[in-house]
DNA sequence: TGTACATCAGTGAACGCGCGTTCACTGATGTAC
DNA sequence: TGTACATCAGTGAACGCGCGTTCACTGATGTAC
């Protein structure tokens, strides 16, 4: 990598991570082109130089996004250990909220609503990254499935119930995972999401004082539902 | 009432129904001034006449959604015999994402991301509204209490883990309900959300062929919960 | 080591756009005598 | 029933704004001889 290729990746990483900041200081409708190249001392039009256009900004930053929240579940996972699919699931809700509430503008922009105006290429790099969250909500229900089983096996779900490309991924990562099973990977994931969504987006304090108590009661709910 | 204040409301309701409209085809960053009086082929001033500023306009337009959005649950809930709380439960959740599926543009505006630069008055008529549907998710936990205490009674809350204004409203509505009743009133609330907003916000879509049926087997799995 | 040339990051001015909001005004609808 | 006046809904032009995008250009950095 010459010194000129160099320059070029931080320049770009540069954009990127001011992008991130003028949507955690404005909310994801801060972020335009001007206004990052006037945090950067520099032309609107410099952008060109390394984006074909905004809306490839957005994608990228999406990508980004979403690697850098699964490097933070998985992480949190990994913590506990691996023979207690409780306390990583519990684990894995909690760092979950967490992410979601330090950096409520980045969770918009992954779960909410995109941008005014901006259009998600069909084939987005994002795609990739999401199958990582995907997979994690998987690896948690999979260890989980032992004692799960007992209550969810009979329900009625066949692989049709699901996309190819979703019971594609689960035989790579989970073989022994039924139906019934994947189908409440969904719902596990369902779950996660709902408390968080609502607080993120101010329906939650209105009425609580400590969020926190009650995601965690959630939590402990789930991991019971689970038979765990 | 006399023929000109008549003149006057019908427009007024016409302005906000022509806004609604622009966003269900456009999404809630489609409302502007301008879009909606292009629409009713008048000019873009003259909707001063009818509210101050674009923001009372959206405010005003939250509330009828609100409004709205509380009759249609209240109605499936009524729809189910009194002494079936499962079945009202089910109904509800199952009428909630048809309105959000059916709706996505009201329901971003409500439960999602505010407008960009829109700012939510302190005193909102929305308030009131919002609690309308707080209230039937209390209803149909109270309903399902005296079962569902087995469970939960003995969960570590206090008054203190809610607001002043939420443990006053849950005293006039429910005062049998005790504090975990009233947590679990939210948790519920937050199972409820979930699914429906990742599918929404097309997070569920890529991985699933029939989405009511997962969100129906969370409905079951929740009244299961509940010991219904 | 020094010179001639190629590369290429960034400039700055311009384009056309839609937006919220203001304001002096017109012209129709209502009211009072 | 007809006239004089008041009300008020809506006009249209203008304001200043920030946006994405384009393009001819400058000037510094690198490369080849």
């Amino acid at each position: 990598m010459t010194r000129r290729e160099r320059l070029r990746a931080e320049t770009a990483a540069e954009i990127k991570s001011v992008a991130l900041k003028l949507m955690y200081e404005g909310g994801p409708g801060a972020i335009s082109l001007r206004a990052i190249a006037r945090e950067m001392g520099m032309t609107a039009g410099a952008i060109y130089g390394y984006f074909d256009t905004r809306d490839d900004l957005i994608t990228a930053l999406i990508a980004d996004l979403y690697n850098a929240f699964a490097d933070t579940l998985d992480a949190a996972r990994a913590a506990e250990p691996e023979d207690d699919p409780a306390a990583r699931i519990i684990a894995h809700g909690l760092a979950f909220r967490r992410w979601a509430i330090d950096y409520p503008a980045e969770f918009r922009l992954v779960y909410g609503d995109p941008l005014p105006d901006y259009q998600p290429p069909e084939q987005s790099p994002a795609i990739e990254a999401e199958q990582r969250l995907c997979k994690g909500v998987a690896d948690m229900v999979a260890a989980a499935w032992p004692r799960a089983a007992a209550m969810y096996a009979k329900d009625d779900f066949s692989w049709d119930d699901f996309t190819s490309v979703l019971a594609g991924l689960i035989r790579e990562w989970h073989p022994e995972l039924p139906p019934a099973g994947v189908a409440l990977c969904l719902r596990v994931w369902g779950r996660l999401h709902g408390l968080v969504a609502l607080e993120v987006y101010g329906h939650l304090r209105p009425h609580v004082t400590d969020p926190t108590k009650h995601y965690l009661a959630e939590l402990h709910d789930l991991v019971r539902s689970l038979g765990l």
